[in-house]
DNA sequence: CCTTAACCTTCACT
DNA sequence: AAGTGAAGGTTAA
């Protein structure tokens, strides 16, 4: 196998009411971690893979680099192995690189209680998501992303961007026989016959979109193009308002309009990758599921905003930048990840554990088998309009494939 | 400016 | 078991 240099873990500082990385890299804002053994994180990034653990106190992190001395390392006969151990120095920028990457600057304890204070709604459904995170991705690989994105799921976007990477991004190494590679650039997606590739590969319509895409930002624009619509502005403790125009600031708005004139990008795909990519904090993504939250929540879906037009849409945004503030694109990521149903399990609370003993027998009354069958109930915690019927509250089962187990228990 | 239909594929649910 | 609808939408008419 390839030479490869594995670091020791090393560990920062982080509770987890600041980053959850469990939530953060499940919630549907970045596509390429894997979870590969216990609660460990891995993703190939700026050509190493950068694997992620946490605990209650600290968040732990480990690479592995292709090494570059396998030109000139000695035979393996006199090597104990052909992974070496703890390469890196003190020119390692792998803590820097995580610092950027999961944007631990912000204090995010503190965003959640200005934004618990200014909205009863959120103070009430943002205890059980903690430690959401918005990330700084790459501006590329979210644009890339939220085109495969439409009309899509989690798992199918997850699945086309691994095609991605497999296919056109470079190997940067493996983890067992678990392959990582790196994102590939706009000119690998520039290949002759892309299109018709990954629509072999499944992507659908999206193909099309990538292809023209990649072709536009490789071919007619400057070279750093992207980049140059991030927001150049350190973080802020970005809690006041003033200075936050209607529509988000100026920069904001030059790379929206921008990201629209590419191909596969509407307005919801551009506000994720202003959001998640640029480092636009007032960027609010509207999809079906912040549509429904708006109607549900904030009164919207009657009068005028009766439908998701581009007015409707351009609207909600208003209101909740008006709402949150400066990252109001981060308030609303905590309450999309509150509405996934990946997390719907949080959202109901263990009341109480019976325990009942349940007999077979035959219609002469022998028993044939006598088992414990666990029965659990259910009470929705403050949130009684999803989920199930709920009855005064109570929901005797969390879902249907709750009570299909329980009927297998019976059977 | 708003409304519709078409667009690829998968999967859970009926 | 075949059919339907929705999944973090965008485009063209």
């Amino acid at each position: 196998m390839a030479n490869v240099r594995v670091s020791e873990w090393r560990k920062l500082p982080v509770s987890l009411a600041e980053l959850c990385i469990d939530t953060t890299l499940r919630c549907g804002q970045s596509f390429r971690w894997k979870k590969l053994q216990d609660n460990e994180w891995s993703c190939a990034l700026h050509g190493r893979i950068l694997s992620l653990k946490q605990d209650s106190t600290h968040l732990h992190y480990r690479t592995i680099k292709p090494s570059l001395s396998h030109l000139l390392s000695p035979p393996a006969s006199q090597r104990s192995s052909t992974i070496e151990g703890d390469g890196e120095g003190e020119d390692d920028d792998t803590e820097s690189l995580i610092r950027h990457y999961l944007n631990l600057g912000p204090d995010l304890t503190a965003l959640y209680e200005h934004w618990s204070s200014v909205d009863p709604n959120f103070k009430r459904r943002a205890p059980k998501f903690t430690g959401v995170r918005i990330l700084k991705q790459d501006a590329w690989e979210a644009l890339i992303c939220f085109i495969c994105s439409s009309n899509n799921n989690i798992a199918r976007i997850s699945q086309m961007v691994h095609n991605l990477c497999i296919h056109y991004g470079p190997l940067i190494g493996h983890i067992g026989d678990q392959p990582f590679h790196d994102f590939p650039t706009p000119e690998a997606l520039t290949a002759p016959g892309i299109e018709s590739h990954l629509r072999e590969l499944g992507f659908g319509y999206r193909a099309g979109y990538i292809a023209k895409t990649a072709s536009i930002v490789a071919k007619e624009r400057p070279k750093g193009w992207l980049q140059s619509l991030c927001n150049p502005e350190l973080f802020d403790s970005g809690m006041d308002q003033k200075g936050l125009p209607d529509g988000g600031r100026e920069g904001y708005r030059r790379a929206h309009e921008e990201l629209l004139k590419l191909q596969g990008v509407g307005p919801k795909v551009a506000d994720c990758v202003c959001l998640m990519g640029l480092g636009w904090g007032e960027s609010v993504p509207v999809d079906t599921h912040v549509w429904q939250i708006a109607q549900r929540d904030y009164k919207f879906g009657k009068g005028k905003n009766k439908s998701l037009t581009k007015a409707t849409y351009d609207a909600v945004g208003d209101h909740f930048r008006a709402l949150w503030g400066k990252e109001a694109g981060w308030a609303h990521s905590v309450l999309f990840a509150a509405d996934l149903k990946t997390f719907s399990e949080r959202l109901t609370t263990k009341l109480e554990v019976d325990v009942d003993e349940v007999e077979i027998k035959k219609e002469d009354g022998t028993v044939l088998e006598s088992k414990v069958v666990v029965k659990r109930e259910y009470i929705l915690d403050e949130v009684k309009d999803e989920f199930g019927e709920s009855k005064d509250g109570i929901v005797l089962e969390s879902s249907r494939s709750q009570r299909a187990k329980r009927r297998r228990l019976l059977v």
